[in-house]
DNA sequence: TTGTAAGCGTTATCAG
DNA sequence: CTGATAACGCTTACAA
């Protein structure tokens, strides 16, 4: 034996080496690879089975993705993968994907509208099948239809005003008025909902549409007011709040709804620089249920949304249409759960 | 005009399509492309500009991935991606890429450890340049330095045995002494550890020798100990914290580190069922800052990971590597800080 | 049933 | 400086 050149690396086996360790020919092995349907004599099929097992081969998904037109990647873009709204989608969404044969590729935005494009130009370069959008959803990054190089998208949360895709959210009106009716069921009369800026962003338009339609339905033995809360707003949020825990003093109980977890999150602190207690003094109720609700006072009560399922759908939406699935875009409003605790309990 | 069939959809165009329209050969464009340096005559790059703009050329990454062998893809493993740690080490990772014009492909493996290596051949497949490793980083699943298929990576958070990559990760050792420092200053004596169980994880098996240093350290004067909690065990967990308690009650204050906010999260369960209050009758400091330390009680103190930063680090690294740094594989340990809050204050 | 050969969109080698 | 031409790994008519 000649002493062999320590081989460099022993580069993955191609289809070539397949072909040539079984004795044929390379579009045979790919045959025996996809369509298993159509019968190959039994001997060759056996050939080629032990070849790939012997070589380990596996395709290569970017040169089939090049020959076939087919990536198997899906491409997910998230607004701002901060947000555990965003990563629990995300997550199911994901696990979906994988289920079914598709790898993910994230883009995050990282809140920044103008990336949006740019966003799906790259994950277009790479050829994805099809697109998961949790964006922006407002300004002009407006992804519009051709945008998509004519692949399939589902829109998460978040809806663009004339893009004719499938579309998967909570419901947002049912879950404002489970909220409601609990509070105004609870005796609490002076209701405020507390929303990040509106800006056009759809699933915050339809809270407090909501919300105003809820208080109208009870006036007028309840009142409501909105406030938009932008997170530098420190001084603006706790006179708000001041301002609820005044009427409430004057006889009706009072209450605060957030409009996400991260208002949830401003609204502990500002009551923590207030001094006012969750449910003795205003009562709350927060969109989503992050972990860490029952431990903040007495528990913060909570519109828990099903997040996972959320992300699952989107997934399994899409995963619809790249199988063919024609007809018109659909809406997947899928409920909200609310979980009581302190915070909006008896008091 | 004769009425143009309806162009069913413009494909993107293809480095042909820029040649044809700038009257040049293919191998013009490309190096018109990629060789900036080498120039060529004016008229032609002229020529060939043009026809890139007016055509919107792209190339693409899968063509080239193919061609080149290069893709400008990174791999990035994570354990869990519902773990807030993970998503922000991520989130700092992910940045660095696209801000080096690389894309990130996400595989998240659920805790799941069989799918180790299932992540690393997808992401193999889709020739990555590089991978980021978050993984679970025990037992069988071992990514093994050849499973990696000759490509670099880099070790986040946990270090596998035989693997010779760079490792970025906090400074467990002086995080838990700083943390541990401070307890004992503010006159807490009697500690409990509560970490998840080791299982042969690096991190928190660094955690949790330096927390027997530490301990070791003041002895006698000073008592430490170690509790596994799994998560199903909360009557385990409620018992340990009421010794801890009745220790303190003879005479000593004591209180508890929590090993990740995880556990964090459990304790501070454990301590409302039990009727405990932080900072009061127990001490208390956790590892990871997450964004509801402060409402807690009358907040917890924590020691404050740098995770944005471990992730731009990792990224950095791998991104050196591929730019063909040799060298030995490297350890960067960055500092946490510890943020003092009510649950360790003075009382 | 199986093999041959022509792409898919790039890059790289090698002449001119 | 520029243009053919051969890869890269795979799929898929088209032949045999």
């Amino acid at each position: 034996m000649s002493a062999a050149a320590p081989a460099p690396r022993p580069a993955r086996a191609t289809i070539a080496d397949v072909a040539k360790a079984a004795g044929v020919s390379k579009a045979t092995v790919s045959r025996f690879l996809n369509h298993r349907e159509r019968l190959l004599s039994p001997d060759i099929a056996a050939r080629v089975e032990a070849a790939v097992a012997q070589l380990a081969y596996t395709p290569s998904p970017m040169a089939q993705a090049l020959s076939h037109g087919r990536s198997r990647l899906i491409g997910l873009i998230v607004a701002d993968i901060t947000n555990p709204y965003s990563v629990a989608v995300l997550r199911g969404a994901e696990k979906a994907c994988q289920d079914a044969g598709y790898l993910v590729m994230l883009f995050n935005l990282g809140n920044d509208i103008d990336r949006e494009r740019e966003a799906i130009n790259a994950l277009a370069g790479y050829q994805v099948d099809g697109f998961i959008l949790n964006t922006l959803g407002r300004g002009a990054g407006l992804v519009d239809a051709d945008a998509l190089h004519g692949k399939p998208a589902v829109l998460v949360d978040r809806r663009h005003a004339g893009m004719h895709t499938d579309f998967v959210s909570l419901d947002n009106a049912a879950a404002m008025k489970s909220a409601c009716s609990h509070l105004v069921d609870g005796g609490y009369r002076e209701l405020l909902y507390i929303t990040e800026p509106l800006k056009g962003v759809s699933s915050r338009r339809e809270r407090t549409a909501a919300f105003g339609d809820c208080v109208t339905a009870h006036e007028p033995r309840v009142a409501g007011e909105v406030y938009e809360s932008t997170g530098d707003d420190g001084d603006g949020l706790d006179a708000a709040l001041r301002a609820l825990h005044k009427r409430a003093k004057r006889g009706k109980r009072a209450a605060v709804l957030a409009g996400n977890a991260v208002v949830t999150l401003r609204v502990a602190a500002a009551m923590a620089r207030l001094g006012l207690r969750f449910g003795e003094d205003i009562g709350f109720v927060g969109f989503d249920d992050p972990e860490w609700a029952p431990l903040i006072g007495p528990g913060l009560s909570a519109i828990a949304q099903p997040t996972e399922e959320i992300g699952r759908t989107a997934a399994t939406c899409l995963l619809e249409r790249l199988r063919g699935l024609e007809g018109p875009a659909r809406q997947l409003l899928l409920p909200g759960e609310l979980v009581v605790r302190g915070s909006s309990g008896g008091g």
